[in-house]
DNA sequence: AACAAGCGGTGAAACGATTCAATTCCACAA
DNA sequence: TTGTGGAATTGAATCGTTTCACCGCTTGTT
């Protein structure tokens, strides 16, 4: 089979021991037999059973993420965030997509469980769920991602949704809008909710009316089909807001196939500042979110969380959104 | 801490034998045992310790999942299709992302191999590797993601790139260009070279002159960059072919910011019909990869290898790839 | 010379499951 | 009563690490 230990140190004429220290304390082994080792180690190709190792130090080094959808492009960028801070950590990372189910999300719990994760980051599906406590008991810490948590027994990465929806307002009412759609996903989504009380709050200072139009998924074909219930409304907005990149993308289809003109006819703005905004047909106005960095620190905070279990202070960390203007909107007429 | 077997086996007045063997074979208790054993485990909240159980069987339930950048949006169609295949058989996906670096994709098998993954999926950043053989030697299957495989002693999954080459040539032929470009990256990424065979075998059937325009990396940009060395060129090409799709929303920033019309001054054509083709300044022509589908057929084809590996006969399944024509590419003046 | 301190290194005891040869149990036949 | 065979159960060995008490050896101090 393959190597292990012993056949490391019979080589290396010394102990399994010693090896040990090579691997986990080389600054205890002189240097003239650490090298040694460390050639033995390099010619047999060994590779430590993390199993074992696992077994008898009583922990993985590796961590779970929990998101609704990889393939949204901004759970993508925070996902290469996660990957990169916990790859410098020396931890391995398995992926799951819930794709905002909660069944499949406890479904993913399990095998987490199982697989003996030293912590999970999750982007929860539904802003009530007991399942957390039972990671806990287990060991395992849990730090929420894209999630404000006002509970402080545990560490979230957030971004300011209720900021970031009324940062879209404040821009449209600054250029003159008066009547705007904001096209959303359900309110279940804890995102959607906040984004939502910035959006009616910075609505009523700025003397907006606003005409919601939800979808089911925050996807483009959705986007597409919501232009249709926009140019259904009783009149037509001069604006439209849109809860994720992706919707503002399928709705500007719809709009243009509609025979509209972005932003002459009506302004569009998206969320998230994904990378193709710029390279749409109309380049996109939207609110840009940090999402690789907000993957790196979630990673961050809860590897140190794992490690130094005892005197970690749990952090709850909130960066702030930003207005990103492109060509996509402009003064109402 | 947690409870183990043996707190079990005291708990119920048995061996820790016999609550292995109510866990691994019930059949051969006794009923009035096996009922007693499971109520105790019941009401201790008993859970097996899988990394015990995994380093005594040698057997884990996950897999690795190696590709270049998921930030690309053809491997994050990949990846979900990888995971979606690999939770129905209820194996776990390490995610890691190589970005075309030797030095980092090794790194990462040692990583998989210390967690002692199944099998492992992936996209070689480099054609020669020798890394995978002493996978192989570890017990851990290997399947090539996204590349064909010559060594019939391995599993493949592919799309045919040499005829996505000469697909997309032989389309701009039959619009009349007689000059194009071929930006592309490092002919080292296997992908990259058999495209450019397709690509210079089309050229010489329909007589038409290729100027290859190298990019160190195939993103956007890069795409951007390459711009100005297709402006330099003696003679200006009527057709632009870029190696992927983020290459080419980079060309088209470029053209279009240097005040060319697409399609009517340059026909641009890309390649994995990415979602956001649709979407953009110019809805992009390209060359369609089943995504997703080469994902799946990855994960199902590696667990079944893992799983039968007495029986097993390798495969090589390769997929066609397909044209879509956009507005981004017309008859040439 | 005696002793302490420190460094390198050793090897056996965990960790918590699985496995399997050995043992006990029990019913039934001789 | 003894013997037999099969089913149920046992418990020690095992997997490959980490950890830790302990042992020699060298060096320095008094």
């Amino acid at each position: 089979m393959s190597t292990n230990l012993r056949d490391v140190a019979r080589q290396a004429g010394v102990s399994v021991g010693t090896v040990s220290n090579v691997l986990n304390r080389p600054d205890v082994v002189s240097p003239k037999t650490l090298e040694r080792v460390q050639k033995t180690i390099a010619d047999l190709g060994f590779v430590p059973n993390g199993f074992a190792r696992q077994l008898r130090s009583g922990y993985s080094r590796t961590i779970g993420l929990v998101v609704p959808d990889v393939a949204n492009p901004f759970f993508t960028e925070v996902a290469r965030g996660v990957e990169d801070a916990a790859s410098k950590r020396d931890y391995a990372v398995f992926l799951c997509n819930s794709d905002e189910s909660l069944e499949k999300e406890n479904k993913y719990l399990s095998v987490l469980i199982q697989q003996q994760v030293r912590g999970v980051l999750i982007t929860p599906s539904d802003s009530k769920s007991h399942q957390y406590e039972n990671l806990r008991e287990r060991g395992i810490s849990v730090a929420l991602l894209d999630t404000e948590t006002k509970n402080s027994s545990q560490c979230s990465v957030s971004v300011d949704d209720v900021r970031g929806g009324e940062l879209a307002i404040e821009h449209l009412a600054s250029l003159g809008h008066k009547e705007i759609a904001w096209v959303t996903g359900p309110e279940t989504i804890p995102q959607v909710a906040d984004r939502t009380v910035g959006v009616m709050r910075a609505a009523k200072i700025a003397k907006v009316e606003i005409s919601t139009v939800r979808v089911a998924l925050m996807n483009s074909a959705q986007g597409t089909d919501a232009v249709k219930k926009i140019l259904a409304l009783k009149k037509m907005p001069s604006a439209i807001f849109c809860g994720n990149d992706l919707l503002a993308f399928g709705v500007m289809r719809g709009l243009l196939d509609a025979g509209k003109k972005i932003p002459e006819d009506v302004s569009l703005l998206g969320y998230d500042d994904i990378a193709f905004g710029n390279s749409a047909a109309v380049p996109l106005s939207s609110i840009s979110q940090p999402a690789y960095q907000l993957g790196v620190t979630a990673a961050e905070l809860l590897i140190s969380e794992c490690e130094e279990s005892e005197d970690h202070a749990h952090q709850q960390i909130k960066f702030q959104p930003q207005l990103v203007v492109r060509a996509s909107t402009t003064k109402k007429k």
